[in-house]
DNA sequence: GGTGTCGATGTAAGCGCTTTCATTCGGATC
DNA sequence: GATCCGAATGAAAGCGCTTACATCGACACC
């Protein structure tokens, strides 16, 4: 109901300056079409009356509003929360603002969100990922909304991402190196999240590639918990010697759940994260993840998405990715034991 | 520059329905004041066309933009990104939308982005905390925004907080309890933050009952490093048993840097923290701390603003904090060598 | 001095929706 | 059967801004 009191309007301002309403316009949006004199009498005026423009009333006029919708799955895990921080931050200021929504990695959700950011007058979105209804994509094509995808990489859409087949292999490929042959993964839900699923088939390739194959996947939620579960489910077979998890939040969960069972890292056990959030460094011993720049990957994905909005033809980004080796990781006992190394 | 095609209007709706915009219009905001035959024609009319009503009309036509702004110091603290989380999951989808912005604990960045979020039609605000300028206050009543600050408590203002000083002073007095009586605090810095300063106060307080003085302050920037650098700094004075921390952020730097110094925690010093974040159940020993109810704080938070946004007088909500004891706190080297307990 | 040009500013027409007020119409009441 | 009432709907007036187009001068050029 916030009904407000009567502010001033730019007919106000115009009076007051003693010039039209379009040079009051002019002023505030393209100073530089105004003559200084002229100017600076208008902005005398804007101050004394405290105006601001009505933003129904220049969205109605102008047909855009400043305003960019982010849809993430949550902001509880770090590397959205970064990714969108960066984000925001990269927007320049008083231009932009960030209309933000979480979807709870639910597909009918992320819809709605989508619809809802839209009908508010995005001028533009950020998604997480590539996958998702066709129709989605259809409408923002028809609604002519440009966005920018992130946490991905793919070539249907503009990007901003990073590679998590590649990202993962790699990590893959370091703990094969180190002798590990019977190897797990505590994967995220793969279902609708090409991320999820990009990374345990990395992972898998990766696996293959030597000529084995998974000694156990579990698929759970992303969380503290899950991670913690699966590690223990995992764990029922002794003869596994490293966990690849598919982010640090896993990784850490799988970590304490170890400590809790008794289990030493990374002497009897080998747990690789992925991410390099700021819990990689908190866990002991601190953990061996993929390192992914996600605040450069915000910044990226704004500049991307101001191209887009301005009608440029901006191209996407790919992020390379990075192996951090730090203490999770080590030769499995086996090969010590047996100086198979 | 997003040029939209022509998209369907109230007045092609109305014309295929065969009504007037007054009744599309009343199907859309209020379907009850409209015969159901009629809602009928209109909503398969409003089907066909794939009409979505224009966001800036409507919000220059009826005053309200279903928009209500964030502005918190950073994501970057999951402390703020689950409140905010629960905040924006707490508001009926469809209904409102969370604008974000965040000011690096800037006081003049918070101020532009407070201005921005109301120019950008905001129906209501979150903010994070008491203290600011007061003239931001005096223009948010004559602007008639109504909102809520979170993450402290006070008077002059509607609230969904907690009580900082409280919760700190209740585990100095744990810590004390233990028989520390050389004890330090690694503090946020308190200039333009209430919560910080009531932190370091509550704890002061709560130390002086008891007759005894700090040991050791240091005020840092939040963050893992600023803890980390903090901690080596306190731990230049042997005599220190204990080192009470503003935020669990600190507390896992300074968990950190003991490990890295080779310092036992909690046998050779006490670690505590606040808020009880995820990341207090990673570190290693899961960390003492205070827990603080962030999801239900935003959600109420929601709910109170709701209230005043329709114009109803909601009541501020204070939350409880409590003492979470885990596996940093013990009681100091002397009184166990001493048998002082 | 007349003409053309160009930059600065003014005029006024919407943008698409909500909402007040008026109108209509089908009963209920006496 | 006349009167009144209320619910459902329509007509039309804005909401406050942007912008296409018109206008007005000043100045350069011939």
């Amino acid at each position: 109901m916030t009904e407000k009191t009567s502010h001033a309007t730019v007919d106000d301002v115009a009076q007051l300056a003693g010039v039209s309403t379009a040079t009051v316009s002019r002023c505030l949006n393209s100073p530089d079409r105004v003559v200084a004199a002229t100017r600076e009498k208008v902005m005398a005026a804007v101050r004394a009356l405290n105006y601001t423009p009505n933003f129904g009333a220049r969205a109605l006029a102008s047909k855009r509003t400043g305003i960019i919708g982010a849809v993430v799955p949550t902001l509880e895990n770090a590397v959205f929360a970064h990714g969108v921080d960066a984000f925001e931050r990269s927007l320049p200021q008083g231009k932009f603002s960030l209309l933000v929504a979480s979807s709870g990695y639910d597909a009918a959700r992320e819809k709605h969100q989508i619809e809802a950011l839209v009908a508010r007058g995005a001028d533009g979105l950020l998604l997480v990922g590539f996958e998702r209804d066709p129709a989605i994509y259809d409408w923002l094509a028809v609604r002519k909304v440009p966005y920018v995808l992130a946490w991905s990489s793919g070539d249907q859409h503009p990007f901003a991402g990073f590679d998590n087949r590649a990202g993962i292999a790699a990590m893959m490929r370091m703990v094969l190196a180190l002798g590990h042959r019977n190897i797990a993964m505590i994967s995220g839900m793969t279902e609708g999240n090409d991320r999820a699923r990009d990374r345990l088939e990395g992972a898998r390739a990766a696996l293959e590639a030597e000529g084995l194959a998974f000694r156990g996947v579990i698929e759970v939620a992303y969380g503290l918990e899950g991670g913690a579960a699966a590690f223990g489910d995992l764990m029922q077979d002794r003869s596994i010697t490293a966990v690849i998890c598919g982010n640090d939040v896993l990784a850490a969960g799988a970590l304490r759940a170890a400590r809790r069972m008794g289990l030493r890292v990374p002497e009897d056990v080998t747990i690789t994260g992925f991410d390099d959030i700021d819990i990689a460094e908190i866990t002991f011993p601190e953990l061996t993840t993929v390192r992914v720049p996600h605040t450069r990957m915000g910044e990226e994905a704004a500049r991307l998405l101001q191209d887009l909005i301005a009608g440029k033809a901006g191209g996407s980004v790919l992020l390379p990715t990075e192996v951090v080796t730090r203490g999770t990781h080590a030769p499995p006992v086996d090969s010590v034991r047996f100086g198979r190394v």
